[in-house]
DNA sequence: TATTTTGCCTAATGGTCCTAGGCAGCTTAC
DNA sequence: GTAAGCTGCCTAGGACCATTAGGCAAAATA
C-alpha cells in the first residue's frame, strides 16, 4: 500500500480547511482521517491528540491573521493604519470563519509565547504611534481595539446583526469611534 | 425505585450550574444524567436532544442577563445608564462564565424571536435616549456597544488580557470611550 | 542487500448521543 | 380502595469519536 504522506503541517492545514468548511466544532480526528483516506489511529503518529491538533490550528490561524494585518499595515499610519488593521482583521474572519474561531482557543502561557499573539500586540502598538496615547495608557487602548474588533466580527459571524441595517456602515462607524477615542485619549468624556 | 422528578426546567437549570462549574463544552447529556443519578436515556423524555438542551440553556442565560441589566438600568440615564449596563453585563459574564458562553449559541430566527434578545436591544436603545443619536444611526450605535462589551468580556474571560495592566482601568476607559462616541455621534472624527 | 526506522494498519476500550421497547410507580376514575 | 392508564425511568443496543497497543510492510540507511 502507498503511504498517504502525512505530517503535522499537512494535517494542520487540512484541519484549517475543514474548519472553514464545516466549522471548528466539526474538526475531529475522525473527519481529518477520513479526508486523507486513512484510519483514525494513523494520525496519532503525527499529533499527540485532538487538543494538540486544535492548538496547532489556533497557532496557524493567529500567524495567518498576523501576516494579513502586517501586510495591510505596511506604509500606513494614523487613521489609515487603524482602518487597514480593522478591515484586514474583519476580512480574515469573514473569509476564514473556522480558522478565526479556532484562533480563540485558550492557550497556555507557553503556547501563547510561541504564538503570533505578540505580533498582534506589537502591530496594535504601532497604530498607537500615530496617535498621542501616553505610554501608561497603551495597554488599555490595545484592549479597547482588540475587544471591539473581536466583538464585532464575532457578533457579525454568529448572526447577531442579521435583522436589518447596513453592516458596512456599522463597521465604518466603529472605526470612526475608535479613531476618535484614540485622538482624545484618555480624556474621552 | 423513587423517581428523580426531572423536567425540562430543572434540567436546564442544572445544565447552567454545570456550565459555570466546568465550562459549556463539558455540558453533556451524560454529565447531566450523572448529576441526577439517572441514565442518559432518561433525559430524552424531557429534552429533544443535546442541541435542544443547549438552546434552552442559551435562552435561560439571555433572560437572566437581560434581568440583571434591566435592574441595573432602573432609574438611570446618560452615562450613568451606560456604565450600569456595562458593569452589569460584565459582572454577569464574570459570575456566570459558562452561562455567558452558552448565551453565544447561534439561534434560529424562531428561537431568537422567543429569546430575550429583543429586550437586550430595547435596553440598549433606552441608553441612547440619554444621548442625541439620530434614529437612522441607532442600529450602528447598538452594534458598537454590543460588540465592545461582548469583545471585552470574552477576551477577559479567555485570558487574552492576562499578562499585565489593570483590567478595571481598561474597563473604565472602554466605558469612557463609548460615552464619548455616543456624545459625538456620528461625527466621531 | 541487510538493517533500521517509521508509517499506517488491525484490534480493542471507553465515552457520548440517541432510539426502541419494557416495567413500575403515580394518577385518576369508579 | 382498587383497577386502569399514563408517564418516567429503565435496559439494550446502535453509531460516532478519542485513544492506546502492537504488527507488518514500505522507506531510509548502512
Amino acid at each position: 500500500m502507498a503511504r498517504a504522506g502525512l505530517n503535522a503541517e499537512r494535517l494542520t492545514l487540512a484541519a484549517a480547511e475543514l474548519a472553514d468548511e464545516v466549522g471548528v466544532e466539526n474538526v475531529t480526528v475522525s473527519a481529518l482521517a477520513r479526508r486523507f483516506g486513512v484510519k483514525d489511529a494513523s494520525l496519532y503518529s503525527h499529533i499527540r491528540n485532538a487538543h494538540d491538533l486544535r492548538v496547532r490550528l489556533a497557532l496557524l490561524a493567529l500567524a495567518e491573521l498576523a501576516d494579513r494585518v502586517a501586510a495591510a499595515l505596511a506604509g500606513r499610519a494614523g487613521k489609515q493604519a487603524l482602518a487597514a488593521f480593522a478591515d484586514a482583521y474583519r476580512a480574515y474572519a469573514g473569509q476564514h470563519p473556522g480558522r478565526y474561531a479556532a484562533a480563540q482557543l485558550r492557550l497556555t502561557p507557553e503556547e501563547a509565547a510561541a504564538s503570533a499573539g505578540r505580533r498582534h500586540v506589537e502591530m496594535t502598538l504601532a497604530i498607537l504611534r500615530g496617535y498621542e496615547v501616553p505610554d501608561a495608557e497603551q495597554v488599555h487602548a490595545v484592549r479597547l481595539l482588540h475587544s471591539t474588533f473581536h466583538g464585532y466580527v464575532t457578533l457579525e459571524r454568529s448572526g447577531g446583526f442579521d435583522h436589518s441595517g447596513d453592516v458596512e456602515t456599522s463597521w465604518s462607524r466603529v472605526v470612526d469611534a475608535l479613531d476618535a477615542a484614540l485622538l482624545n485619549w484618555p480624556a474621552s468624556g
